[in-house]
DNA sequence: TCATCCAGTTAACAACTGTTCTCCGTAATT
DNA sequence: AATTACGGAGAACAGTTGTTAACTGGATGA
């Protein structure tokens, strides 16, 4: 069952993340729609040629980046919204967006960069597996006793809501990445105390 | 003291309006970090090297197309907030929401894709634009009742929490556009609820 | 072992980019 | 009426871009 992979596509994995490793990293100081390809190709170290034995094109690639950055916002998110929404509870949680941050700095930025970039297929990517994110949290959420007697699309809106405010605080502590730890506590507390509010909300939707 | 601009000034002001317009008629499918100069003079039937005598580079045309962007979201925020949130107010609300990216797309657009976007300077420029609103909606709804005992730092949580959901919801709006009258009834449906969901927040915030 | 495959290379193409310098015509100033 | 100020044109610069074509050499499968 297990076919390992020859030495020739193992190689050829490799030089692909390399590109795309690369790519994120150009995409510090510039958005996608500006990112050549010679550009990529020249920070790996290999022909400009090679690219297309990878990608079609630099949005192609822009695609299998948010495969890739989704992929470890994945577990974040889940378990962010897992429990339920005591106090403590959010501040873990708005610890737990932070540490995010820090771990995979390139890959917040991407997504909150060509979320309304200038790339369509890249846009609709991120907004398809935003969505999916969506129906996830969805889910968690509907487990939760508090969420008895609630309407299937007030629970999708909730989760949408709880979606959007965790890239908004993502891309907040992405700013604050180099300022003081003043700075950034400031942005922790008016992220917990957005939360909060979102959750009381939340406790007295119905009635 | 109301100084008549010459003809030539005159001249001036407006091959410069015509080139901030053609760049954010470019800028509809592409970010301005893409944005060439030769295009913008391109599109305007003018010679490239005329660009310099109005903008430094592409990044200073985009700190001042922000200007332009939010001059005319101005108004809509004020509106937007300025009554107590009953249900009605809040419909109405996203029915002006809905009316401004009607009236102008390619400002919320340029917001919206540049407020994360490549260009440093320019997503300075709109952060601080933004916090300035957020000061102005603050203030706002200082004024109302409802609003006493809570703490400054509340207030500007909660008016950062607004002004936020505002473009979220008009960046929806945008991307259903085009779509069918049943999909922009889903967005105005979604944006309503998590408006109201705020507002439930807010009048459950103290105890 | 031998023929095939294929990731990566080299070379060349026309088209495009930002920027500088020199010049022109005319509105503005004196 | 004479002079200056200045928005814009024109030409040229070196450097970049995406894409095509033909080629190389080593892993792969019969």
């Amino acid at each position: 069952m297990s076919h390992t992979l020859g030495i020739r596509q193992v190689q050829k994995q490799k030089t692909r993340q390399a590109l795309l490793d690369a790519a994120l990293g150009l995409l510090e100081e510039q958005s996608l729609s500006s990112l050549g390809l010679r550009e990529v190709t020249r920070a790996v170290g290999v022909a400009p040629t090679a690219f297309y034995r990878h990608f079609r094109s630099t949005a192609d690639l822009g695609v299998a980046l948010v495969e890739e950055a989704l992929g470890s916002l994945h577990p974040m998110i889940r378990q962010t919204v897992s429990p339920a929404d005591s106090d403590q509870r959010i501040a873990r949680a708005v610890q737990l967006i932070a540490h995010h941050v820090d771990a995979y700095p390139a890959h917040v930025r991407f997504l909150a960069r060509e979320r309304h970039g200038g790339v369509q297929p890249v846009r609709e990517a991120i907004r398809e597996q935003l969505a999916r994110f969506a129906e996830e949290v969805k889910a968690e959420l509907a487990k939760d006793p508090e969420s008895g007697g609630w309407h299937d699309d007030d629970l999708l809106m909730l989760a949408h809501l709880y979606v959007d405010q965790m890239l908004v605080t993502a891309s907040l502590f992405l700013e604050a990445q180099e300022a003081s730890a003043e700075e950034r506590e400031r942005v922790t507390q008016l992220a917990t105390r957005q939360m909060r509010l979102i959750s009381v909300g939340r406790r007295h939707w119905l009635g």
